[in-house]
DNA sequence: CATTAATTTCGCAAGAATGCGAAATAGTCA
DNA sequence: TGACTATTTCGCATTCTTGCGAAATTAATG
């Protein structure tokens, strides 16, 4: 489990890792369900799932045949809702905005 | 100027941009400072900096012979103390884990 | 125990990121 | 204007990342 700051950021870098966070961000979800949300191979998302792991922003368990991911460093659900709703527009309430110096 | 989610994460995937943002954070710096912080040749950090820049995560301004640059996302900064202390050993008084379900 | 289902690992080809030094730009100052 | 300083852009070689399909792994089930 490397654990620099930059390496949580590298996972985060790819957009089909944002998508599996953000839908981690509402639960627990197996494999076959981050497959389904997204255009690419089970062997590619099973590889962008280990660097998410490696990482240390997800924790995988295996029930029975399937095996569940969860998120294990929540405040990344935080920060991407702050990102995106500064995509939208920069809006003075956005948390992220409040410690402008 | 991208704007996707990844796009930020992508460019703060590297230890030398986490750097020179955590300068910033502390506020303007000239080029010429940054480079001082890291081991890497004038091009390169301009290089990193025009990554950022692209990003949306930070400016510059010109001011005589010198360029400064400024964070222009400053949750950025929360999020990296989050993970930093998140590293050191999971403490249950760091902000991000209060949103632990 | 053989089969099937869910997932991961492997090896490869294509494309992206990194770092460097040299050359180009842009401001300043004599 | 000519020299000087701070910074960026370019081109190149090297390394890393991505996506794929095939093969391996693991658990459940007949």
């Amino acid at each position: 489990m490397s654990n620099s700051t930059s390496d949580v950021f590298k996972a985060l870098g790819h957009p089909a890792r944002v998508q599996f966070v953000k839908l981690l961000g509402e639960g627990e979800k197996c494999v076959c369900d981050l497959v389904e949300s997204v255009d690419l191979g089970w062997s590619t998302v099973s590889r962008h799932l280990s660097v998410l792991k490696e990482a240390g922003i997800v924790t995988d368990e295996k029930r029975g045949l399937q095996v569940f991911y969860r998120l294990s460093l929540p405040c990344v659900s935080q920060f991407i809702a702050c990102l995106e709703q500064d995509a939208e527009r920069v809006q003075p309430d956005c948390a992220c905005h409040s410690m402008e110096n």
